[in-house]
DNA sequence: ACTATCATCGAACACTTGTTCGAAGCGTCT
DNA sequence: AGACGCTTCGAACAAGTGTTCGATGATAGT
């Protein structure tokens, strides 16, 4: 019966990938063995084959549903909002927050973003890219409409990125602070470095926080 | 005749280590063989086993030497500074022009960081963590010199470190600024960002730049 | 109950891995 | 020349790798 919503491939598909993750995540990609990966999913060595056709095609799965539901989120979450600035807090929050309701799968796509090659390697890349000019073109838009001088918009970009990404090497859900707090944190940091001492003045960053968390967790949980 | 400053064995020691970076850096700790170090390095495989004894603890005498540099010269060019809003500048100068000039070894410290284990990873890690109690100490003495308040300092502080490490991933010494402008670019980021929009009105954050480029440059260019 | 499709498995293959060992080459001092 | 210590090497080993193949069990439609 095709009543579910996901059918019993699938279903088991997902499970396979968001184990599969955990162990990359752990181990590391070229470090963790299929037999690590048949031993964590308790499916035999030869019967992961028939979800996917190699160990990189298991990476690629892993890292591609994560790049598109991030991706995917956001394009939904800056629907109707046209200013920038708000956009940008917008975006932020929801790549935090995806962050750390997915630490594993997001360890995987940051750091074993060369372990993938071939064409596989520029699938990815190119929604990676997608993502990159969407960040740099709404910072090109908040630079000029804040009338802001000597930043590299380019640079601006990547160090936002830095700081984002670089929290699966120190971020811990029990001792940091929540998510909320950490994207205001960030947020923060970053805009008011971004545009100067000038503005932000009677702008409150805090703004409607709560309301947007919920809409993004992902498919990946449970 | 021991009147040279390095022995024989030191000087090709160091080629060896600085040949393997650049092998790391570009394949990958994990999917670099002993053999394609061989073949890079033009030494038997067995050879190299002269130098150091296992694979790991090549990885560890990079990363070794390549943070013992970068804390010795940050500790060194940081004497006699007292403000520390001035010593966090030079540390990011320091830091940055460290990883422009020596990309393959601080792409290897980076990015290998949980490819080492056990005793070798601890050694590591505890001047890691020097370094980075360093910051946020610095950070924790501008806070309270300029009142700056709603900042969480260890989340600051590995903001910093995203923005600088992340570099590794996007950084291009061909079509990217020059380190002093990337220096000076990411300071005022953060800095601006961290103590807020009251301070920094009249300070010119590119003073003195130039002058300690020079000394910091690294003992793995010959 | 029969069957066709889906899902899973054990066993094996061809290959690469890090590391070891004993022997040989090399340069330098007596 | 001879001998000693430093440096290099070829060959081999045992273990682990990703992947394939043919066969078996499960499931659902008729």
């Amino acid at each position: 019966m095709p009543s579910e919503s996901q059918s019993r491939y699938d279903q088991k598909l997902v499970h396979v990938l968001k184990t599969s993750a955990a162990v990359f995540a752990d181990k590391g990609y070229h470090s963790t063995s299929m037999r690590d990966i048949s031993r964590a999913t308790k499916m035999s060595l030869s019967g992961l084959y028939y979800y996917f056709k190699s160990k990189e095609e298991l990476l690629f799965l892993i890292q591609d549903y994560c790049f598109s539901t991030v991706i995917g989120d956001c394009r939904r979450l800056l629907e109707g909002v046209d200013d920038p600035v708000g956009r940008l807090k917008l975006l932020i929050e929801n790549h935090l927050n995806y962050f750390v309701n997915n630490m594993n799968e997001m360890k995987v796509l940051s750091h074993e973003a060369n372990s993938i090659t071939g064409d596989l390697f520029r699938k990815v890349n190119s929604k990676k890219r997608q993502y990159v000019d969407l960040v740099i073109a709404l910072l090109g838009e908040i630079a000029s409409e804040r009338r802001v001088e000597r930043v590299d918009v380019r640079v601006a970009a990547f160090s936002l990125f830095g700081m984002m990404n670089w929290s699966y090497n120190w971020y811990s859900p029990r001792k940091d602070l929540d998510v909320a707090e950490l994207s205001d944190q960030m947020t923060r940091l970053f805009l008011t470095g971004f545009i100067g001492d000038k503005a932000l003045k009677s702008e409150r960053l805090e703004t409607g926080r709560e309301s947007h968390l919920d809409r993004t967790v992902s498919i990946w949980q449970h």
